[in-house]
RNA sequence: GGGCGCGUGGUCUAUCGGUAUGACGUCGCCUUCACACGGCGGAGGUAGUCGGUUCAAUUCCGGCCGCGCCCACCA
């Protein structure tokens, strides 16, 4: 059998993705009657292109999925894309020129989903380019109708379980575009700003002061706190104070977390000023905002001579006042960190509205306690999983007022308002274009007449859903049961806090118990010199040049270089070194394949010496491959491999037992067998140790010699490789390892000498207290060196091979 | 500001109680038979910094410095 002189990725790689499809190697059976081993991977945005970091993460889960299916585990390894929400709208918007907000909505959902559907084309393709083996027949996308029914269900149920609520709720709006925002639309912004000095009178007519950077809501303000400890406002606390230019009279409260040294110690709290102010009325029912910003970011009526200004014209005016009745008595720079609008750097406002909440923040303890339970890789992660949860103030809103997205199965009674929900048969339903089916009527009033919650929900909500999505939730409820928890979720450190945590609610609510029983946490992907890749600074590189240039086995390679959850920066020189790894893995099976057409009969009762060497250290590499990848650390697999098949194999066996398989004549036959078995096996196990890592070239050379050998028609669902327990034998590791020293010594002193690595020795001379150890192994030794004579004897010149031993090289 | 992580030869990285792994680069040598997309050999690090625990620390603990990520409008 003769291989070709070169291996080509371009071709094998396209050949085998192909293959591998129409061939069904990574199809899931639900009939299965092995174990299953099932992975939640995230769903990439369609709004995007796949970068370096979506490389590394799938790379380093799909690592683990091809292990687990060489083990024996039946693969339930789904592949979804996330297309709804504010990135799918922007992306559309810029794509076809059309705002969401200026259309119809329908005619603006008609277009994201068309467009979409084009994106995930595109992005199957760059996912399919780096080797990834999930089962595109379980392709979902959080967008289509399953997701949506699947979604709108669960909201049902949480509403049913008394988990689902409607309450007034802070919206972040830019006041300059006149907008609603979303968190991620924000950024932090230093500013440089006053704290102002104003003067209050209390009801006992004691003047105090209090400090604040936003004199501009003092029309709301509604509440007022100082330090229950302070002793210098202490006795204030149940008592009134008058806000100048309102002239209205707010309660003063005692609040730990009012600091006495910052300001004046004494703190106004407005509707809203910011997330503070609405923390503090939630601790304080008994004050009823007073809601003067309107969405549009105006002042309303209720901000009196300062309605319709905008927050800027208001700060303007209010101090300009407070200045003229004398109650502004200070104001002192200061820095301090806004939330201002990504786009025009406008420090956003907040303005109470109606949204649905998922309400969950009793159950922190439930929820760190799940948090426990789970398999964390690396175990560190937990902690921020934790700390999110113990930092939670919120319950979870899950309505979003934007366009492409999961509607609210919900409609509102045009009489009296009351929220009518949907009946899970009529899923999934769009209340804005339909109707309750016939015949509801209002809960409250009897009233017939509905209008359509217009929002949507949080893209969250329904990502939150992708175990319950790819199992068939309540759809198929034996399918379900079997396969739920699942077996391990891939997730990136960035978004524990998000896609993780969320699933685990999610999860808690419905079923009781935890989505998956492992989880594994990917890191970054920097450029060379460890900064964040982004468009703006340029130093974007594309998983798909790079696939071009080095291929898929390459990136691969250089995916697992690093351990799970560390961040790894981008290294053109990381990808030479899979390439190099590809080629020699070529080359060194060219040379075994045409040495085992010879190959007869199976396994020998017994090795030669150097053939028990090779299976012992083959036996190692295999073990810290197993417990590697069982344990998700990835880059011991690839080290062992790598480690034995460059220098255990290559560099030193297979130096030494080509004179027994060129010259097979002039050994006894046993030996002959036992060099070719050995080749065999250990080329064999050595392509499955890579498998995971390098799915093409392993296949390609697996195919091409050893499928017609073995049982399996590929290798990655052929038989995960055990030691050879029968040959392991440690004496003849010890004696190999002595004869590799031997033999590299012998290499040292011709490269020395400025030999050839050919050049001929006379007498090679080895200490002849090792003659028991090595003597065995000598013709190998004779062979490696080229040594015409070997001899153990006392060396003339000793040159110094290992502690006690010394040998003499003759040339 | 809080939390988490990281800091190892020129560069990246493994190890994580007994002076350190590998890759790339670099220098020298080697081309008849798997591989020059190669082989062999050499040089190069006292593991950010200070202090503590220990017979012994890169590895454990604490301070500091630097970097990254997540969170947070201390009015």
């Amino acid at each position: 059998m003769e291989l070709p002189k070169n291996y080509s990725f371009k071709d094998a790689e396209a050949k085998w993705q192909k293959a591998w499809e129409d061939l069904g190697v990574y199809r899931f059976d639900a009939k299965t009657k092995q174990p299953v081993y099932s992975c939640d991977t995230p769903p990439p945005t369609v709004s995007g292109k796949m970068h370096m970091g979506h490389a590394m993460a799938y790379s380093q889960a799909d690592f683990i999925m091809r292990f687990h299916r060489m083990k024996g585990e039946h693969p339930f390894y789904p592949f979804g894309f996330d297309d709804n929400g504010l990135a799918t709208e922007r992306f559309v918007e810029k794509k076809c020129g059309v705002k969401g907000s200026r259309m119809p909505r329908p005619d603006f959902v008609k277009l994201c989903l068309r467009e979409t559907v084009e994106a995930e084309k595109q992005l199957k393709q760059s996912w399919q380019g780096i080797g990834i083996s999930c089962d595109w027949n379980l392709q979902y996308r959080t967008i289509d109708d399953w997701s949506m029914k699947t979604s709108q269900r669960s909201l049902l149920d949480l509403h049913k379980k008394g988990r689902l609520e409607r309450k007034e709720a802070p919206l972040v709006i830019c006041p300059q575009c006149q907008t609603v925002i979303a968190q991620v639309e924000m950024k932090d912004k230093e500013l440089e700003s006053f704290l102002n000095y104003i003067e209050v009178e209390a009801e006992n007519g004691e003047k105090l002061q209090f400090a604040t950077t936003r004199p501009e809501v003092l029309p709301a303000c509604v509440g007022f706190s100082v330090n229950p400890e302070d002793q210098r406002y202490k006795h204030l606390i149940g008592k009134k104070v008058k806000i100048p230019l309102i002239d209205r009279w707010v309660p003063v409260k005692g609040d730990e977390e009012t600091l006495p040294e910052y300001g004046t110690g004494a703190v106004y709290y407005c509707s809203y000023g910011g997330t503070d102010c609405i923390d503090w009325l939630t601790k304080h029912p008994d004050v009823k905002p007073v809601l003067v910003m309107d969405v549009s970011g105006r002042y309303n009526e209720r901000a009196g001579k300062y309605k319709g200004m905008t927050s800027k014209e208001a700060r303007q005016a209010v101090l300009e006042d407070l200045k003229a009745i004398g109650a502004l008595k200070k104001q002192q720079p200061i820095k301090h960190a806004v939330n201002v609008h990504e786009r025009c750097e406008t420090e956003v406002e907040y303005v109470a509205t109606k949204q649905w909440f998922i309400r969950y923040l009793d159950l922190k303890e439930k929820f760190l306690e799940a948090g426990a339970k789970l398999n964390w890789h690396p175990a560190h992660m937990k902690v921020r999983y934790d700390n999110w949860v113990k930092g939670l103030k919120w319950d979870w809103c899950v309505s979003r007022q934007r366009f492409f997205g999961v509607p609210f199965p919900i409609w509102y009674c045009a009489k009296c308002g009351e929220a009518v929900f949907a009946d899970e048969t009529e899923l999934p339903v769009d209340p804005t274009a339909s109707q309750p089916k016939a015949g509801q009527r209002c809960g409250k009033c009897r009233g017939t007449e509905f209008v359509g919650e217009k929002d949507v929900m949080d893209t969250w909500a329904t990502s939150s859903l992708t175990p319950q999505i790819a199992l068939k939730w309540r759809e198929d409820e034996k399918f379900f049961g079997r396969m739920f928890p699942m077996s391990l979720r891939a997730n990136g450190h960035d978004i524990i806090t998000f896609w993780l945590f969320n699933t685990v609610v999610k999860s808690l609510l419905h079923e009781g118990k935890l989505p998956w029983k492992d989880v594994m946490i990917n890191g970054y992907v920097t450029d060379p010199y460890g900064e964040k890749m982004s468009k703006s600074k340029g130093n974007v590189v594309e998983p798909n040049v790079v696939v071009e240039r080095f291929g898929a086995d390459a990136l691969r390679y250089w995916a697992a270089s690093c351990s799970l959850g560390e961040d790894l920066p981008y290294q053109e020189k990381d990808l030479v070194t899979g390439q190099k790894l590809v080629t020699k893995l070529w080359n060194a099976a060219k040379f075994c394949l045409t040495h085992l057409d010879k190959l007869e009969g199976g396994k020998p009762e017994k090795l030669a010496p150097l053939d028990a060497w090779l299976m012992g250290k083959l036996n190692q590499a295999v073990e810290a491959a197993t417990r590697g990848f069982e344990a998700y650390e990835f880059h011991k697999p690839k080290m062992a491999a790598d480690h034995f098949f460059w220098k255990e194999f290559c560099d030193n066996y297979l130096e030494m037992v080509k004179d027994r398989l060129y010259n097979a004549q002039a050994y006894p036959a046993e030996d002959v067998q036992s060099a070719r078995w050995t080749l065999y096996t250990a080329l064999l196990t050595i392509l499955k140790l890579f498998a995971p890592l390098l799915p093409h070239v392993t296949e390609e050379i697996y195919s091409l010699y050893f499928a017609g050998k073995e049982k399996a028609e590929s290798i990655h669902v052929s038989a995960w490789p055990e030691p050879f327990q029968e040959f392991a034998d440690e004496k003849a590791v010890q004696a190999g390892d002595l004869a590799v020293l031997v033999v590299a010594a012998v290499r040292q002193f011709k490269s020395s000498k400025s030999l050839s690595l050919g050049a001929e020795v006379k007498r090679l001379s080895i200490d002849a207290r090792e003659r028991r150890l090595l003597e065995p192994l000598a013709r190998d030794i004779q062979a490696a060196a080229r040594a015409k004579e070997l001899a153990f004897e006392k060396p003339a010149e000793p040159l110094q091979v290992a502690d006690g031993l010394a040998i003499g090289v003759n040339v």
